[in-house]
DNA sequence: CCAATCAGGACTACCCCAGTCCGGATAATC
DNA sequence: GATTATCCGGACTGGGGTAGTCCTGATTGG
């Protein structure tokens, strides 16, 4: 089905949060606001603090704050830090010859092309391109919510 | 990591061997001159018959036979048949306001370009051309290889 | 010195895929 | 008509990976 992890859904949701605001936001405050469970933020945010996408202020008053702007990350940068190197076979990524029927595997090379394509596509969308999205003429609706919720109304809070 | 599951690339090494000959096939003797497992064969066979990629004849002399050329089998509608639909996320994929947050979910839509651009990249690269691909110069080794090897050596058998 | 926050890892529960197997239906052959 | 080879459809099970939580330590502001 090739469903990227859920968790690479919550990275744009926070970057895009992360976007909205000027200073450093803390976790829990960024978990109050989209409504994300707070030790799942803590864990995406510190994925994408790896990666570079996100810069980490340690201590009281500390927080995360974005590194680019929205525009300036390609939805694969965010799928690499998540989920790992955008790659549709095992056998390509990385592991060179650790391939468990070398003989056997056909595919040695063969899905590069595909997996090239998925990549360029991939690199070719903004964050930016997401968060201004189609967006369905729906308005979030406060009823029957008990969660803290709008997430991200077009950006505009 | 967005990978794809492995039945696919069953999927893809069978329809090639499909490719390579004139008449129909059994699931037994793919399996023997792929080296994939027999009961596995027979799941993807069924599985692409299921999506009118290949024909079934049943009874005695039976077997499987090719419904178009590589050429016009976009990889898109492999990955289809056997994984199901191409969407990224959970959200996409036909259960409409299943989504266990509506309110918060702010993906709603926001994933489309994604997945455009990804189905239009895997429409874009047929059988063929994953067939006639690089292919490193590297040829089957028969050294320390028990199994009936020799899948499928650049087609020509 | 205390509180708030991030860092990094370990850990667990759950879900989905991979692979197998079985009984049934179909069709060619003898 | 019986037999045999093959596809058909489903059920079943085990393993791997993800989702989510938690804990301990390091850092920094008040």
């Amino acid at each position: 089905m090739l469903r990227l992890s859920k968790l690479t859904d919550y990275a744009v949701v926070v970057l895009v949060r992360l976007s909205g605001m000027e200073g450093v936001q803390t976790s829990p405050g960024i978990a109050a606001a989209t409504g994300i469970p707070e030790p799942t933020v803590a864990k995406v945010l510190k994925t994408l603090a790896a990666s570079d996408l996100v810069s980490s202020q340690r201590g009281a008053k500390g927080g995360y704050r974005l590194n680019r702007k929205l525009s300036a990350i390609p939805i694969a940068d965010v799928i690499a830090a998540v989920d790992g190197p955008i790659a549709l076979t095992a056998c390509v990524e990385g592991s060179t010859s650790e391939c468990e029927s070398q003989g056997l595997c056909p595919m040695r090379g063969r899905w590069d092309p595909v997996n090239d394509a998925i990549h360029s596509a991939l690199s070719s969308i903004t964050l930016a391109d997401m968060q201004a999205a189609p967006l369905p003429a729906f308005r979030i609706h406060s009823s029957s919510m008990t969660r803290p919720q709008a997430v991200l109304q077009t950006a505009a809070e």
